[in-house]
DNA sequence: TTATTATTTTAGGTTAGTCTAAAATAATTA
DNA sequence: TAATTATTTTAGACTAACCTAAAATAATAA
């Protein structure tokens, strides 16, 4: 049994490692809000346990053993997002704060039956898939909104999971499933003006970088 | 915020003041299996933040303070014990010790909300009535197994929440509001032979001090 | 290709919560 | 009431997970 730390630093690294192929120390150390030192302690750690492999100076890479627990846990924490705004009612910028706490201390036990009382769903309320209990995720087609042109009709799939963001979503009255079309993209800055039922709306790079979209007709 | 482990301490200093009025080191150790030394550290550091009063090499009582958050600790512990039996369908057994890990990490909303969802249940799975959120409990009339006398029949209204002893029961295919008529009981020992259903039963003193009965007809 | 800058690691330190062994105090028995 | 026994506390140590300051290494720019 792991502690609550190492689920959270193979959780991220899990995370890091999707986009970039090997992780480094400064990454994990911004994402957990840790110091640069206290990583590379850790990283030796989970090196010693198995978890990753790792040259040193370079990076790391979950190992099988450290990627199936990252999953397990990955897995708790979007089944419980489905309870907390099923169940809950949660509003959707609390809920991922909570689940990351709940996360470390539930049983498989529990893990099963909630995934049962749910009624097995495949994805939680940012939309991203729920991984399986053996550890298969189905890989998300990425397109993200800054990707797209004037005159792209879009709904929304995903949206990275970072409570300020969610707010700016909600305030904008946008949700998973939502359909928006690009009304203007400035070239230089990448913002866009987006339409939305009926309203504008007015969208940093930094927010389109964040939303995830498939194209509608 | 107080830690998990401070939260441990004050809930066992609760539960053992409820007979005697002072709890001493020792007995905290024993119920929370944690050597002497380490428990006299800890009443220091309690000491110091106010959640006890305490006189050295006597023992140990709760301050306003400090019941304050026993109290909620034990209130959160029922409600999600309500919760894994009515929504999860946990067994009887299991139910105890998932709420020990939960207990110390949902939010003030979380507790909110599932009590809600629940409809602000008054009692948990084991007939123990459960605190109000400003830290009202109701002060259950003791009367245990062990008191009575044979041609006694009874009602179970409440049982020690403790592993073994919530596997025998269930063995016994007895729970919360079951009936049962005692046919003999030793003097030499308090044993008893109790009859439930169809058949009967043998029960040992340490068992029958920890099911907790209400008379009936 | 050398010098500067950035990143990572090492060294040494802290806190919370635990431990065992030994000393201090209180309770019990003779 | 003195001696023995039991309980509690003190002393000293350990581990996990963090920290800051400084040294080592790698990357970048002159």
């Amino acid at each position: 049994m792991q502690t609550k730390s190492t689920e959270d630093y193979l959780k991220i690294i899990y995370g890091l490692g999707e986009d970039r192929d090997t992780v480094t120390t400064s990454a994990i150390a911004e994402e957990l809000r840790i110091s640069s030192p206290s990583v590379s302690d850790m990283i030796k750690k989970l090196y010693e346990s198995q978890y990753i492999s790792y040259t040193p100076y370079y990076g790391v890479r979950l190992t099988k053993k450290g990627e199936r627990i990252a999953l397990k846990i990955i897995r708790r924490h979007r089944l419980l997002e489905v309870f907390l705004m099923k169940f809950l009612n949660f509003p959707w910028e609390l809920v991922h704060d909570e689940a990351e706490r709940l996360e470390h201390v539930i049983s498989d036990e529990f893990e099963d039956r909630l995934d049962a009382l749910l009624g097995w769903p495949q994805y939680d309320p940012h939309g991203d898939p729920i991984p399986t209990k053996d550890g298969l995720v189905e890989k998300l087609e990425v397109l993200r909104l800054s990707d797209l042109e004037v005159g792209d009709r879009v709904s929304i799939t995903k949206v990275t999971d970072s409570r300020p963001l969610l707010e700016f979503i909600k305030r904008m009255g946008l949700g998973l499933n939502h359909t928006l079309a690009i009304k203007t993209k400035e070239s230089f800055d990448g913002s866009m003006v987006i339409r939305a039922g009926r309203k504008d709306h007015f969208v940093s790079r930094e927010v389109s970088q964040n939303i995830y979209v498939r194209k509608v007709n």
